[in-house]
DNA sequence: TAACTAACATCGTATCACGACATATATCAA
DNA sequence: TTGATATATGTCGTGATACGATGTTAGTTA
């Protein structure tokens, strides 16, 4: 039905686009001052945290972080010199190469998952309220007293 | 606090970035179709749907993406190089360059606003689930009859 | 006026993503 | 079994983007 966009459709969308970055941002700098690149992180988390039935593959992975396989390969490359995480060979399908975090790859992660866990606490609840806008296609949510989550730069 | 970790703990970080990642993917696909680099439409949007009480300046669509000035700055060269938006000195302040999209930007952002408003309609409830289970610290959306007992207003 | 601050710009460098292409392994068809 | 094809991973070169360090211009304050 296509409705045209009103002033406040682009409001939504941009509020909603300014959340996810001060997640996305938080996430950066937090995986930085742990000694790692943000995709490196992410590629740590995805091999933790995959569905039970899937095998860290690359493959797996990309698709995961909707990145080409050979991106993917290049992260696992860093990390692996990195000693965070190791590869080795599918026993089934030798083409397979299957990812396991190192102990050190392991520690890391458990200490930056603990600090996203409690930014999501406290973030989460702005950016629900900005995806329900921009989802409805309409900043109505906001006429509520959470006009004030405007932001200012984090330190 | 700091309860430890589990992994449906892991499952659900994990799930909400690979929703997050989705509707990324989603949106750098569209601005590349249309023409732009992600980042570019992203500037775009965040001077159009600024709030009504800010300036569009540089350093305001920096905070807004969160990002240093200067790579602001980079991406309105970009910008305005490609006709999507032009530069004028602040009348008050002239150290200050303001933003305004021209007839060109217009018309491409309003294209690719609605496409993601449709998007976000369909993908959107996936991601409100995967953000309320890494909110709670557990992945216990698969019971979604009894999550949705404590809930707000379901749009 | 001088010192200081703020807003924007420039430069060099690193990460990351991609397309195009390459290699190894698996699978299928006859 | 062989040859064709598909799948999984890897390599190479390029471009966009982000950052830190530094520079320039304009406003502010002592």
């Amino acid at each position: 039905m296509h409705r045209a966009l009103t002033a406040a459709d682009f409001q939504s969308l941009a509020d909603l686009r300014h959340q996810i970055r001060r997640f996305l941002h938080f996430s950066e700098q937090a995986s930085r001052r742990a000694g790692l690149e943000p995709r490196q992180h992410q590629v740590m988390l995805a091999i933790k945290g995959l569905p039970a039935n899937a095998r860290p593959r690359i493959g797996e992975i990309a698709q995961r972080l909707q990145i080409q396989h050979h991106s993917a390969v290049e992260l696992v490359n860093r990390l692996a010199g990195g000693g965070y995480v190791r590869r080795r060979r599918g026993g089934q399908d030798r083409r397979e190469v299957l990812l396991a975090l190192t102990p050190k790859g392991e520690k890391v992660l458990r200490e930056l998952s603990l600090y996203h866990r409690a930014e999501l606490q406290s973030a989460g609840p702005a950016l629900v309220r900005a995806l329900r806008d921009a989802m409805r296609g309409m900043a109505s949510s906001r006429t509520q007293q959470t006009t004030f989550t405007k932001n200012r730069r984090t330190a």
